[in-house]
DNA sequence: TTCAATCAACAGGATTCCTGTTGGTTCGCA
DNA sequence: TGCGAACCAACAGGAATCCTGTTGATTGAA
């Protein structure tokens, strides 16, 4: 992070902090995936399925701030690599319900523990208790901007 | 955020909760720039240089864990746009030195209070010193992973 | 001087994101 | 009942962001 050592300006901003650990984060996520031949964003929408499988695209893109039309992007990938299915909702058959394929659960099985090793990491030089407010400030930052 | 609400499953994780802060946050940029024509990425790439004006594009990609072709379409666009210029590095011309111009200037006092304003409204539910916990989480989360 | 490291740039391609449009489905309301 | 508003997926097309691999110039150190 450019403007982290001793300098007489101002500190960076909040939003500027909160990038370079999203960053720094997909970085090494990227890294961990790049023998699953999936990138993070791709990872990410895998475990948003693993936690409510079955949403609609349209369900996913309005909980990540995107278009629907991005979504369809990145489910797209996960479809041709056999990770997910989508399936017509029948209460409403408009939605295609995307679904986690037994593929997909076995890739997530696979990288739970690495990545949940990149984050005691993240968070090592934090006690239980500051990591505890780190959670509830990331917590109170999203829903004040949601 | 799916999943904020009462559910049986774990909590989602600080990897996933500071990607969704930082998504939140790039769509409310996004936003406010919009009209500037210029998106929150390269915005970002702005203030970076507004603290360290004169980085060369390799310096700027190491801060970003990015490669450097990456940085590389970032700065050209900037330039494009008038924003920036680039200048050899009379003391090593390997090095092409990337400088704000009045426009660039310009264009980032024209939006830093809106920008102001938007992580003020990211942290209203925090108190000075939560939000001062919070900084320091972001930077020892980042000195850990870096 | 020679060799390794560094830096910018080019080619080429995958991914992520957008706007705009179309057509099908659902639902409320006249 | 039927009709319009809202919603959902998909297509076309394009911009922005990222990558690998390569080339050539410059630097600095052995």
């Amino acid at each position: 992070m450019v403007g982290t050592k001793a300098s007489t300006k101002a500190p960076p901003s909040l939003l500027y902090m909160i990038k370079q650990v999203e960053l720094v984060v997909r970085s090494h996520l990227d890294e961990l995936l790049k023998p699953a031949g999936i990138t993070a964003l791709q990872y990410t929408s895998l475990t948003v399925l693993e936690r409510h499988d079955g949403l609609s695209a349209a369900q996913l893109a309005r909980d990540s701030f995107v278009t629907a039309q991005s979504v369809a992007d990145v489910v797209r990938a996960l479809e041709n690599r056999g990770l997910v299915r989508r399936e017509r909702n029948p209460r409403n058959r408009r939605e295609l319900l995307i679904l986690l394929t037994e593929s997909g659960r076995d890739l997530l099985a696979r990288h739970a523990e690495p990545v949940r090793e990149l984050e005691e990491r993240m968070i090592r030089d934090l006690t239980a208790h500051q990591a505890d407010q780190f959670r509830l400030a990331l917590s109170k930052a999203w829903h004040a901007l949601s």
